[in-house]
DNA sequence: GATCAGAAATTGGCCTGACCACCTGATAGC
DNA sequence: GCTATCAGGTGGTCAGGCCAATTTCTGATC
């Protein structure tokens, strides 16, 4: 049982989305200046300093114009357009960038290590403390993994690997089945496991070795594919597709 | 004649700006803390209010985290790439290019001769003639070489993997380094070298052989490497810095 | 009545100083 | 050795103030 989660969303951040909804509801039409700031704060129970911050935040969404001396005025009735380029990339599967991310990642790992100088170490520290922060928290968004992978990337002061390794991380960003899996993956169970292979990485990292690297990585990386692999099998037996099932059969065996 | 733009940029701004583009310089590691607001503020000679709203801006723009009661710390050093496309990449080195292949294309081989079916060899034998024509015209495009090596990714039937080779060899196309350099070893001699390694990367492939695959691949890559390098310390005795021309060396040797 | 200049009110920009809740690491006690 | 406690640092929020830009009001002028 999952305790009840309370969301201590910062006071700027429940001023920013209440405003955002009376925006989008026309409550505030298009075009017209919305109530003084020091308005806002009384009728809202809030201080200055907090509306000014949400006030930011709407600039920033592109939803209103601040005019100095004259008011904040209504811009757009919703964000915009997140995602410009509706990224047209076929459907890439979980399992194909699994295995994908054995490949290039495994001996991105045994690179790294050789080349591998503190500040990297550090790096990598920082990015688990991020997991385990989104971990507790219980909400994530698996900013600390990407941070963590990047990290080992950058390591290697290699442009081209680290390029690889955006990318492979875009394209697991953009793919909607990885989403769902992963999302069934992590309400499943907790996973601490994924946590301590992280720190074995890191172990093998600081050790500098190569082969040791590599190997955790992969061990890492095969888990995932394993976690995905139970899930897909027991609750999404008909939306994976054959060949997919089968490539993440073999990733976990080979 | 534009009138002159004159700053009327809002303080929190500037800040923010100033604040990014530290942290992309690495002033402000990957996961690091950032000074404290209060800091911050006296250093920036503003008030804390304002570095408050920068913070807000650089949260929303995904730079950092805030965590409360400990600190903000950095979790990207640039903003998500909104699009996939236009990023100008910094001039990549040549030889950076290489060391990426020789992990990726490497490991691409092994796993391809696995998978490898028939349709895929003659593609490759294609690929191989379009090459050898290119060759005896004098003029060539390397398009040749480029959906050689594409089609040995094509075969491993995995869409990431073919996307990294497609990504190494888009970069490749955009440095201007590697063009000039390319430029001269093309001059400087003839290479059936290059044809026979090709050929010969074939064969371990049409044998199903991965280790062969693997290592004939590396072999090939070594080579172009030392060609590069060969250029590199004759005629752009100045121009290619010295990190890249250690990484060369690397590549060449390890 | 229409026009225009100056005063007054309104609004966002920024600052100061304060208090709180939370997190972290060191310290004391077991 | 381990746990409980506590003090210091950090972000979150507030109240009140001054300034500059802008709008609105007011009154004099034609």
């Amino acid at each position: 049982m999952p305790v009840e989660m309370i969301q201590t969303k910062r006071l700027f951040q429940q001023v920013s989305e209440q405003l955002a909804e009376l925006i989008g509801k026309g409550e505030f039409p298009l075009g017209k200046r919305l109530p003084a700031e020091r308005d806002l704060a009384r009728q809202l129970g809030v201080s200055r300093a907090t509306v000014r911050e949400a006030m930011i935040a709407l600039e920033l969404s592109g939803l209103v114009e601040v005019r100095v001396g004259s008011g904040v005025f209504v811009i757009a009735e919703r964000p915009a357009t997140p995602s410009p380029i509706p990224q047209q990339d076929l459907g890439l599967g979980p399992f194909e960038l699994i295995e994908a991310r054995r490949l290039v990642e495994g001996e991105i790992a045994y690179f790294a290590a050789q080349e591998i100088e503190n500040s990297d170490l550090e790096a990598l520290e920082a990015a688990l403390r991020l997991m385990e922060h989104e971990h507790a928290e219980g909400f994530e968004s698996e900013r600390g993994d990407r941070m963590f992978h990047m990290a080992i990337a950058q390591a290697t002061r290699n442009n081209a690997l680290i390029k690889m390794v955006e990318v492979l991380w875009d394209l697991r960003e953009a793919s909607p089945m990885w989403a769902k899996l992963h999302e069934r993956v992590r309400a499943a169970q907790v996973r601490p496991a994924s946590l301590d292979d992280h720190r074995r990485i890191i172990e093998a990292l600081k050790q500098r070795d190569p082969a040791l690297a590599r190997s955790t990585m992969d061990l890492h990386l095969r888990r995932v594919a394993d976690d995905l692999l139970r899930i897909s099998e027991t609750e999404f037996a008909g939306e994976v597709d054959d060949l997919e099932r089968q490539r993440g059969r073999r990733a976990v065996g080979r």
